[in-house]
DNA sequence: ATGGTGACTCGCG
DNA sequence: GCGCGAGCCACCA
């Protein structure tokens, strides 16, 4: 598991119930402000729990992150989709029919740059 | 090494 | 607002 997904999960699970980010907004936090397809990628691969007891679908909130818009961007797998949609409103985020989030309200702010550092350093450890 | 594949983004028409 | 095309990045075969 290399050190670019590591630091993903790591921020991702710094998101608080209620609020989403982006995959591009991960990115950027991370230093890498192209690299949103990768962190895309990045959490579609999570595996079970079984396979990883470190960072699984159930360590990982994979469901706060969605599009640069604030829609759920999984256009092939619907299954996947309707999880998502499913678990984001259980946590009390404002999405509608069309999976489109209300940004206003739940976007999540982003850590402040001591806090950022200590997970791109951290994350070299594991 | 190399080309193909996305849970991405932005900019243009 | 919508569809397209073009970058961009980490993986994988």
């Amino acid at each position: 598991m290399s050190n670019f997904y590591i630091q993903v999960y790591r921020l991702v699970q710094r998101i608080p119930a209620g609020k989403v980010s982006s995959y591009g907004r991960i990115a950027n936090m991370l230093g890498r402000p192209n690299a949103a397809r990768a962190v895309g990628y990045a959490l579609s691969s999570l595996s079970s729990a079984k396979k990883n007891p470190i960072y699984n679908s159930q360590t990982v909130p994979w469901q706060r992150v969605v599009n640069s818009q604030g829609r759920i961007s999984i256009r092939h797998r619907v299954k996947t989709a309707e999880k998502q949609y499913k678990l984001l409103k259980e946590e009390g985020v404002g999405i509608n029919l069309n999976y489109q989030i209300n940004l206003e309200k739940h976007l999540w702010q982003g850590l402040h740059l001591i806090e950022l550092d200590d997970i791109l350093h951290s994350a070299a450890d594991d």
